[in-house]
DNA sequence: CTGAAAGCGCTAACAC
DNA sequence: GTGTTAGCGCTTTCAG
């Protein structure tokens, strides 16, 4: 063994083997321009003999900037935001960045101890679906130099922002209902504070008034997704029951279909197999890999100097008629 | 502002505000025993007043030890590798350590860049779904402290590996067709070469000799998920059709499903919504959780220093009928 | 083209 | 209880 003792080799350990200085490996290393072919080689052979590899913390220190950037989501199991945090791991390989991650669960707190622990870790930026609204917290690390883009909901703090149109998108999907001849409709959706919920809530609101249809508050529902199944069923089974269902997201759509009554289902958010079901489900798309893809860039875009204002982006939502949608009442 | 100029401020200017030298800071910082309640009260406020964090990348490089450690999948947007690292990430989160995680797609190249990268940053230990199954690259890394594990698959390394029961569970699952009166059974699965994908058709061959039936070459499909639905048409249409298939993963048996045709159908992997599709999906469950979460303890229990031989666990698959498997002939 | 020296922010080892 | 010193492995000056 030609390096000190025990642990990896260190640049001064090739060095040593390669016969020239520290700072050679480093500009070999690095790619640097200005060395002499011949040293280079030389210096390449030392590094592959001693098995060298760059130790990242040393350069991090040295640096500032790590290459790599924070995502906190939600919860990493939810389809939705798995296909949201492979976007968003694709866009940062493509700019030689890699992924830290984490899920908050809906909890602000740990939201904002990961993302503090991602900022200790000198991640270059961060891109957060927020699960608080207060985000001071952040403040000193964007003072720091750290990019920040909000997703999916938008933060307490102007910077960069990437929704989707949630209210147009249950506007269009509940219009659809009523225009199939529904006249009671109800909504179950997700607990009323967040962000993406409220928003459904108004699309759903908008579509009724529209219509000219009275807003009726015993046909709302909002809180936890296992929820969402006994107090569908309670609607169901009370007096003048709705005649069809807008779901407000995936989770409670599955929700509903599991308590195996039938009613006219739209449910925000499209999800595997809706259209292999009996009938198939109608649905208002959101795209995750768009939103988490959108997110970074703009993220990176940031990163790589960009000093503009910042942005809010709206995506659209698309929706699609499948059966469920179009039953009469 | 007190801290030397912009950038974050340091335990050095922590330590001026607070008139103590730069090591009573680090102590209080770091709850170490042994400093007066007030000098660490007057510590604190300074902290607060600067809004001091502390470097990890420093910390990192003078102690060795990152807490955090990388994890390498197949593909982060498949549920069942996003129930497994969420698995991954509760585990790892208990024991105080981040997680950075990247996708292989099923190429050993990334596959190593990636666990290469982790290791340059210095992770503590590697979780890897193989891609390839020459491990080489990772002995210095071994050889430097890291700690490694293999999941879902073995690698070409003789560390801690933990599997599912491939071999039995589709055993379990063809027998049971067997036994419902099939007689030609086909198989439909991921590509021969993929470690999952040779166990389970090794299952079935099994499954077929113990049932005195013969092994027919041309009910045999392997290839790419997206493959798997025109073969089995072809197969379904030629002389002499199947009776029943088994599918060899949940992204072939949804694409069996998609096909339209309805054979007789037990499939490896359960899924969302296998319970509400008519008839219900049979299956042989895995529980890609349980597989996250051992995983992730198996590495802990090295890091704390368990120096044991390696282990090798597989866990147990469970036939879950629905009414797919139970079809006659 | 190459090298020597300084220091990033922190912790470990040892004084006081 | 507290402070001083050295140095983790690298990049950044600045000199040759």
């Amino acid at each position: 063994m030609t390096e000190s003792s025990r642990g990896r080799p260190t640049m001064k350990d090739v060095a040593a083997v390669a016969g020239v200085a520290l700072k050679t490996v480093s500009r070999v290393v690095n790619g640097e321009p200005g060395v002499n072919p011949a040293t280079a080689e030389r210096v390449a052979s030392a590094i592959e003999r001693l098995g060298y590899r760059r130790n990242e913390s040393a350069r991090v220190l040295r640096r500032g900037r790590t290459a790599s950037i924070g995502l906190v989501i939600e919860d990493l199991a939810d389809p939705f935001y798995s296909g949201f945090s492979r976007a968003v791991e694709d866009v940062a390989l493509r700019h030689g960045s890699l992924l830290v991650s984490g899920s908050s669960g809906e909890d602000p707190r740990r939201e904002r101890e990961l993302a503090l622990a991602f900022c200790s870790r000198g991640v270059d930026g961060l891109i957060i679906v927020p699960a608080g609204t207060d985000h001071d917290y952040l403040r000193p690390e964007l003072g720091a130099g750290v990019a920040a883009v909000f997703a999916d909901r938008p933060g307490g703090l102007d910077t960069d922002t990437v929704l989707c149109d949630n209210a147009g998108g249950a506007r269009a999907g509940v219009a659809h209902l009523i225009r199939h001849g529904h006249r009671r409709v109800a909504f179950v959706g997700d607990s009323a504070p967040i962000f993406t919920s409220g928003e459904r809530l108004r699309g759903y609101r908008r579509a009724l008034g529209e219509a000219g249809l009275p807003f009726d508050a015993s046909l709302v529902a909002t809180g936890p997704a296992r929820q969402a199944g006994p107090a569908l069923v309670r609607m169901l089974s009370g007096d003048d029951p709705p005649t069809a269902v807008f779901t407000g997201n995936g989770r409670i759509t599955v929700a509903a279909l599991r308590t195996g009554h039938r009613p006219a289902l739209v449910g925000f958010d499209d999800f595997e197999l809706a259209d292999l079901l009996d009938p198939g489900v109608t649905v208002v798309a959101q795209d995750p890999v768009r939103l988490g893809g959108t997110a970074a860039e703009l993220l990176f875009r940031r990163l790589s100097g960009d000093h503009g204002p910042p942005e809010r982006i709206e995506l659209p939502t698309r929706l699609i008629p499948r059966g469920s949608g179009e039953l009469p009442p």
